[in-house]
DNA sequence: CTGAAAGCGCTTACAG
DNA sequence: CTGAAAGCGCTTACAG
């Protein structure tokens, strides 16, 4: 920890001007090779690292990202931030964390960004499941400022916006209760003033569809997508008189999953022997709970890692990375793009329950939308169709 | 977001220099009351924010803090970060987060430390569960960095450090265990190259001692924190002799119970009925899997508040923070800090298993060690002694 | 292709 | 108690 070294330090052992250095440090074009080699070479024997601070006062912007992260206690929140987290390290920038939790910041949610943005501090945001601040990062990308949001639970008009492909994952979640022989599914929606929700239910609706089983509204109860709401659908659904009783439950989250599990043991049913379950989401519990729980895991991860390289590919429009030979490995953007304006309706595909993913040709300047798919995790909580005993599992 | 306004803006609205302006935000003595009300008064008025960048250029001292981060899998994480976020929120400073598991920035987690510092970001590093890297956080403050580490894996000499009360929850939930009649009380140990594994064996072996139970060999088994690793001791256990057989285990973490509970239904065992069972941590699982596991709850939140305010009030012997009157509230230092050089035997304590504290007073100069209390959280898992079937929940 | 100089927004001695 | 000035480490026109 000798004292840090500056630009005019590269800059007096290469025997060139601290401007010469700054050229290379920011990739500019018009530097002789050799020139360049020597500051690089120079740079690495001495662990030249440039100070964030000065370069962010001195070029109006920042080598930081914001990311903007709920409440904490929501399960998919760390993994998302590990993708960020993942693709931030491999870049010059790093992660600013913003809780928007925060009482103490200010009233409303429209604080906590106000302060984001006029401290100056960050080139970006990442908006995680920003709800109830929403419109308040819509307001911040019509102003301009690059920002992606994750996971929203609305679709904001011309927003860089990464999620998961809910209509699909859902289909197959139903698609694989049918192919297991159950005519009586009942699914247990989120709340349907998220889009999330309303997907999965759409899916449902479609795979349903296909099998040519008419939708009964009797099977169908919106929740709250929290263990109590699974609880008290499960148990309107379970005490269904024996010919109307579902055999089985796609819980649209697999919170809810451990509701109608709790209930079904409450009320003397056995998973999956009497009740075959699937969930939504893939939470840490669900490897772990008994039964293991078959679900639709999101890639949370995968989000994150999506949105962070979306939301760096926005900041390159002004911006330039350092290449190879410096120590940071320079940001390339993602090979490809899955992007589209809206999942499309599987209803044509041969086998819409593969994980594919639409693949359109993006417009330009068409607002950039990613969704990412999901996949269905087989555990024992659906049994199979062939044995009527569940295998043990964990 | 009209154009970012600067103390220059200010100090004209207020008719002073901008070394005066100064002066008040960092809350300088010598400044005239009906000055400084002024300013500050303008400042709020035209929502004023100084840049981070540049007072940290200009002053050498950044408003940031760091906060490393191992693997995000870990349930516990999430609730120190937020814990730490909420404290934050509360002063100027920023949270900028490191992760350590980025395998991207280098080989040996050394290099993360060192681009943490070479980059000058930072005021002071929030290290939680540095494990591996311990000793570069050691190293940190052996420079005079101010690092504050959470819940290490040992207890490094001469550093401020925020921990739980091992020793004290082990021997809470032993004792639980005794108060329901059990006498064959298994331990089902976590690594014991760990410090916290260590102490919740200390915490077990105390209880029994104090109940005149002679420790039996058979019944202490090493793990590894992990679902696997409770499995396979539990089937160890559970698989004794009938007269060796124990009616109660205390596994050394919640994740070790679960394990516990997957082998008891394997062998047809249950819980609460034929094996109680308490964990240690009070993992989000915990309280959703059936039954309901009795365990010992961690203050993750609080290790993470009390470890930002450790960091802060370090901080503070180089800077100063706002006021009230500015709009973000200034950083006031926790009522008290419980110090300890290590918790204490508890043996001569007429109610040890109480989550009271050692209080000695602080030596001066001496390292600060705050160790937290844990509680006991009594779910289903251990039935009563009264009743031989264990009541429904959930 | 390269350098000298001004400037980013703040802080900090140094005078007064 | 307050101001003028230098400086933090970088970037960016502007010349050459």
């Amino acid at each position: 920890m000798a004292r840090k070294r500056t630009i005019a330090d590269i800059a007096q052992l290469a025997g060139v001007s601290k401007a010469t250095v700054s050229r290379v440090l920011n990739h500019k074009p018009d530097v002789d090779p050799a020139t360049r080699e020597r500051i690089l070479r120079i740079m690495e024997d001495v662990g030249f690292v440039p100070s964030i601070t000065a370069s962010g006062l001195a070029g109006g912007r920042s080598r930081l990202i914001g990311i903007l992260v709920p409440a904490f206690t929501w399960p998919l929140i760390p993994d998302i931030v590990r993708g960020v987290a993942e693709v931030a390290g491999n870049t010059i920038y790093e992660i600013v964390l913003y809780s928007i939790n925060d009482k103490t910041r200010g009233d409303n949610k429209g604080d906590v960004i106000d302060h984001i943005l006029s401290t100056n501090l960050i080139a970006g945001l990442l908006a995680i499941l920003p709800g109830q601040s929403s419109r308040y990062i819509v307001r911040l990308h019509q102003l301009g400022f690059p920002v992606v949001m994750i996971d929203d639970q609305a679709l904001p008009p011309a927003m860089p916006w990464v999620g998961a492909d809910n209509y699909t994952g859902a289909y197959e979640a139903t698609h694989h209760l049918l192919n297991l022989g159950h005519r009586r599914i009942a699914h247990i929606q989120g709340p349907l003033r998220y889009l999330c929700s309303r997907e999965r239910y759409r899916g449902y609706c479609q795979a349903l569809q296909e099998a040519a089983i008419p939708l009964d509204p009797a099977l169908v109860i919106e929740g709250d997508f929290e263990v109590a709401g699974g609880q008290s659908a499960a148990y309107t659904l379970l005490t269904l008189p024996p010919e109307q009783r579902p055999t089985a439950i796609f819980a649209g989250s697999d919170g809810m999953a451990y509701g109608v599990l709790a209930t079904a043991a409450a009320l003397g049913l056995r998973v999956p022997e009497d009740l075959a379950l699937v969930g939504f989401d893939d939470t840490y519990s669900s490897a772990i709970i008994q039964p293991p729980l078959t679900t639709i895991k999101q890639p949370f991860s995968e989000m994150g890692q999506r949105a962070a390289e979306l939301l760096l590919s926005l900041l390159d429009k002004a911006s330039q990375q350092f290449s190879g030979t410096y120590p940071y490995p320079s940001f390339r953007r993602a090979a490809t793009l899955e992007v589209a304006r809206e999942p499309e309706n599987h209803s044509d595909d041969p086998r819409p329950y593969e994980t594919t993913l639409p693949d359109h040709e993006r417009e330009n300047d068409e607002p950039i939308r990613i969704f990412l798919s999901t996949s269905l995790i087989v555990r024992a909580s659906c049994g199979s169709k062939l044995r009527a005993t569940a295998p043990p599992s964990l």
